[in-house]
DNA sequence: GCAGTATTTAGAATTGTTCTAAACTTCTTG
DNA sequence: CAAGAAGTTTAGAACAATTCTAAATACTGC
């Protein structure tokens, strides 16, 4: 559907990460369905649901672990509160201001331009655009 | 310089906030030279060097009465750590990853094409772009 | 299977922020 | 300009999100 290999193992040694239970378990609530957002409480809710629930220090490690494997996105709207996105392709974010809901949309149709460039010394890591609403 | 008056306590009242001294002196440091962002954090340090030393709480509280009286904005770019930008006008971010600094570039230049409408039932309320760079 | 290394865990620790209740300012009005 | 009312400040406790710790456990290659 989403033209991942529902394989989660595979999936997670190709990223060098041991396929444990528990990260197995976790990459399944996250990949199985479609694209999501989630918090680090609010997966731990979820796991904790399910027949192999896993401690919360688990999970904020195996988040942490798959955004710097390149299998998640942390995308930051709101102070104190991280959110990571499991679609890592190029798009862009509605924030519902008031109940924090989050909502992808495509970057295709969007074009930016008239960026300044980067700063001496650096070079471009990526654009975040946060359209953000209110009701 | 920046068209605003140095009057603070005028300015103060004139945003519906009493002008005490602790807010005077947090509006001295914030507003009296070119646009800055502050942490509360920093700020604290700051206003502790100066003959009018300020709790860490009012800090907290004049940051938010600031913001919530259109004096400030409050721009999130990393997870657990809230920026606050003295430049209140049409403007975006550089984001400078390893060390957190923050940096404003005008809007002027900038277009973005294509973005999506609202979903239904809500407005826009603001549109942040946050260019990420690395060294 | 067995060692060897990585991972998990519960709970403590840390960090950033907000709350609380008492003391103190500022404002109003006479 | 005194007095009362209302708004602010403060230190410290409380809280929320996240990370750390050290001991127990699970994965891996041989």
């Amino acid at each position: 559907m989403n033209g991942n290999s529902p394989d989660f193992p595979a999936r997670l040694r190709a990223a060098g990460l041991r396929p444990t239970r528990q990260r197995v378990a976790l990459a399944r609530l996250l990949f199985e369905s479609g694209h999501r957002h989630v918090t680090a409480e609010g997966l731990h809710v979820e796991v904790k649901a399910t027949r192999m629930p896993v401690s919360l220090a688990t999970v904020y490690n195996a988040l942490n672990q798959f955004r710097d494997a390149g299998l998640l996105r942390e995308v930051v709207v709101a102070p104190g509160r991280s959110y990571f996105d499991t679609n890592i392709g190029h798009h862009h974010h509605f924030f519902i201001e008031p109940d924090g809901e989050l909502h992808d949309f495509p970057s295709d149709k969007v074009t930016i331009a008239g960026l300044p460039t980067p700063p001496k010394g650096t070079r471009l890591s990526r654009v975040d655009v946060i359209v953000r609403v209110r009701r």
